[in-house]
DNA sequence: CGGATGCATATCATAAATGGTATGCAAATT
DNA sequence: AATTTGCATACCATTTATGATATGCATCCG
């Protein structure tokens, strides 16, 4: 194990251009050596790979499925490498008045609108970038750097003290289904008896994945077998269409989905045991600092939790 | 230029050790080094890369701006060598039936739906996950193998050749307002018409915001000069409840806002420039083999275009 | 004021990395 | 059959990396 912190980046992209170019020798000619070095750079990590990463033809080589593997990765590295470069030459010239925000999507529309529209009509000239998501891969892109803030649970791989939270507030689970489906309109709906239907749910590792999870585990009981993962309401609410599917959201996504600007033909069931979402939070990297437009998007948003 | 590729995976290690201990004996502690050499080594980066990364004080180090880009950035780079560790092991051990589709937001539902649902009927054993989201984030993870494959536009920078395409078909844009907009029932509405107002659209690269921006340019005319990026339909309506807002969205997806299962309250502003954007495509990578599981949704798919 | 703490520098030693040329081998091409 | 092409191996040389110990410097604490 763990070979992979011994690879370095002159050799990742060799490896790349063997890859593209299908040859040793144009990869070894792109990278300015011989091809007896690229030769020994390629073997030397295949040894520390312990696996072969091309198959050698007599007119060229192909890509193993290992080695396509490698090279996604390694172009991800490369890229990453490059970014940061791009980032830290960035940073010494100063910023540039574009703030980005990510948001779960409850909150997306109940708080971080109306801050936006004001900020809109306020200041029209700011460019505000704004991505739906799961927590998961917004808090990821916080700490990338991708978004200025962003309005989210923080998943337990994440250290809070990477980060400045400001609380919002906690919110229950609803279950949804079509209006046709047999368990709506019974009281007190265990959760054991959805356990026959099929789930339309957001990915393994996601908060509200996690509390129904927790819900099922617990009673004893086995978590749904029978799942779909998405976090796009569009799938969720063309998945709902059919009588026998259940979608936990939270609560706040639940009345936006039967009475906001969407209507959609959905109802809520009555549980015997409410399910709690760990809380919201409007997260700032620790060390990141905001710029001015940023601060005032952050500070309307604040105004309205 | 181009000190990043020089960076070596356990030159990283340290630093984001120092970064998280705030001291260089602690960091060298757990590096199993010197403090002396731990010293060095930081010496060496910082010399690479032409910034201090740390201000030192008498009791510790504190990470400079600079130095937190360089930290963000080093643990993506540590992940994705992690991950590329255990994608290579997993590989040795044979996949495992789970189908990760990615989609943009109009043939979601369309094309992709219908399908999903045979086969959840056929074998509800097949594990989905569904992602919604713009081709560049699509593409990217695709490329990355987060995808079996996706449902998208080809965004220019990259290379076909790399892809497996699986043409589905053109598509018009249509320009959605709310029904009190003024534009709204006015015949042959010129582009220039359509300026003074705010615009929410995916943002930029996205194919659908290259098909509006090139119908702008080719009349000569400026880009919309006060915009919402956001690939989101939730934020997209929530800002066309606002009578001053435009958005272009796929003819596709247009139909599906105002008669599919949202009847959402939006309207279709006449163009008299029609526009288009690229064609989509099934997209798998031109390398990667499909799991069996994964060819069965991608026939269902291929069958519905 | 003396001691403790934490980082920096100098010097030294060893190992590893890097890349070259020369040459060999197998398959394809002419 | 001879030649060409593309990758692999051996050997050599140089450079770089890595890490140690010894010591110095500045600040803080008792």
């Amino acid at each position: 194990m763990d070979f992979a912190r011994r690879l370095k980046p002159h050799q990742l992209w060799l490896l790349v251009k063997i890859a593209e170019t299908g040859q040793l020798q144009l990869a070894a000619n792109k990278a300015a050596m011989s091809q007896p070095a690229a030769s020994r750079i390629l073997a030397d990590v295949e040894t520390l790979v312990g696996n072969p990463l091309f198959i050698r033809h007599p007119k060229g080589m192909e890509t193993t499925q290992i080695g396509k593997v490698f090279v996604r990765h390694a172009k991800v590295i490369l890229e990453t490498l490059d970014e940061l470069e791009i980032e830290a030459t960035r940073i010494s010239k100063g910023d540039v008045g574009h703030v980005r925000i990510g948001s779960v999507t409850g909150p997306a529309v109940g708080s971080l609108m109306p801050a936006v529209r004001q900020i809109r009509a306020e200041t029209p000239e700011i460019e505000l970038t704004i991505e739906v998501g799961p927590s998961t891969d917004l808090v990821r892109g916080l700490s990338e750097g991708r978004f200025d803030f962003v309005i989210a649970r923080l998943p337990p791989e994440y250290d809070s003290r990477d980060f400045k939270l400001h609380p919002a507030r906690s919110e229950k689970v609803s279950l949804l289904a079509h209006p046709d489906h047999e368990l709506v309109g019974k009281p007190s709906v265990a959760l054991e008896e959805t356990l026959s239907y099929h789930w339309v749910i957001q990915e393994l590792g996601s908060p509200i994945r996690q509390a129904v999870e927790s819900a099922f585990l617990h009673q004893g009981l086995p978590t749904p077998p029978r799942v779909t993962n998405s976090s796009s309401l569009l799938v969720v609410l063309s998945l709902l269409e059919s009588p026998n599917t259940i979608s936990p959201q939270t609560q706040e996504v639940a009345t936006l989905l039967s009475s906001g600007p969407l209507q959609a033909e959905i109802a809520i069931l009555d549980v015997a045991a409410p399910m709690t979402v760990s809380p919201c939070f409007i997260i700032e990297n620790r060390f990141g600092s905001l710029s001015k437009a940023a601060e005032r998007v952050l500070t309307a948003v604040l105004s309205r939790l």
